[in-house]
DNA sequence: CGCCAATCCTACCAACGAGGTCGGAGATGA
DNA sequence: TCATCTCCGACCTCGTTGGTAGGATTGGCG
């Protein structure tokens, strides 16, 4: 398991803010998210202060409050609201997030036998392969993606998987 | 956090009988490998039963037995070695494993709402991404990467980090 | 002003999986 | 026979995660 359910519930909030995206316009009450999505209210009102603080989503109180996106869609890259739910994407714990947010390689390994942590290339690659699918993905995309009908749907995805395999 | 330390110990101890690999030689017992890397020798051999399991890995029992590739490590591939201690990589609990090892996509979030769950999308193209780096790399990579000065794997694990930032 | 619908915020809980241990039972060479 | 190794299943403990409870704030609206 790569993501937890959070990162899944995010993704999903996420989508159906981008669904709602009038540029100035009224903001989404999270019980309305909740219902449509099926999702359990109380939990996503912690996954959206996340992605609050990360300045992905901004939020009016009171009556007839709610939330709405800081940016176009379009402008909404995955690995930014991967990164604001999980905090770091991390193949290994060797793997400390640093500052900067790139995240070091620090391995306890290493200085015990004589030889390089060789895991370390590994996990790297993996990493990058994971921030490279995140970043390439948009959430304008996603929008876009879950407008078709769910039969549409299945037959995208299939040539998605088939491109994966031989590529 | 991607993976397990399950994976990081079984991907280890690869390594190590790796670097052993004599042909047909001797085998190398778990306790010089817990020995050689620090890791629990118990745990260690609840990892490599899920080897043999696979078949990545031989086993000749009694005295000065031990444990050997069942290939060449140019022959292993990653994802061989990761699925086997993993059992499956999937990004999401919506992703149920099939017969035939690929991953389907089972998402129960469907038919509740009219629209398509646009999260599937994403975490196929993560767990694509995931894959292809590990079928990418082999085991005989590692070990020869392994074999370097710490000194010299510093700089290499760079190049690589920055091969993959401006892919 | 007073109600209601929202966001906020903190503490709390239960369940699960993961890492790890223990003890023993089979094989096998010296 | 004895030491050494693989095997195997039952345990245990601990952190994290998903999820809840309950309340403060904030602000629109009649």
């Amino acid at each position: 398991m790569i993501f937890t359910t959070k990162a899944e519930y995010g993704v999903r909030l996420m989508v159906e803010l981008g669904r709602q995206a009038k540029p100035g316009g009224a903001a989404t009450s999270l019980k309305a998210i909740a219902a449509a999505e099926a999702l359990p209210l109380a939990y996503l009102e912690r996954i959206v202060a996340l992605l609050k603080k990360a300045g992905l989503v901004e939020s009016t109180r009171g009556a007839h409050g709610g939330y709405r996106l800081s940016r176009t869609p379009a402008e909404i890259t995955m690995d930014d609201v991967v990164l604001a739910l999980e905090g770091t994407v991390a193949p290994m714990n060797c793997f400390v997030d640093d500052t900067d947010g790139s995240s070091r390689v620090l391995c306890s390994h290493e200085s015990d036998s004589g030889h390089a942590c060789a895991t370390k290339l590994l996990w790297l690659r993996v990493q990058g392969g994971v921030m490279e699918k995140l970043a390439q993905t948009t959430l304008a995309e996603l929008v876009e993606f879950s407008h078709r009908e769910p039969a549409a749907t299945a037959s995208a995805l299939k040539n998605e998987q088939e491109d994966l395999t031989h590529a």
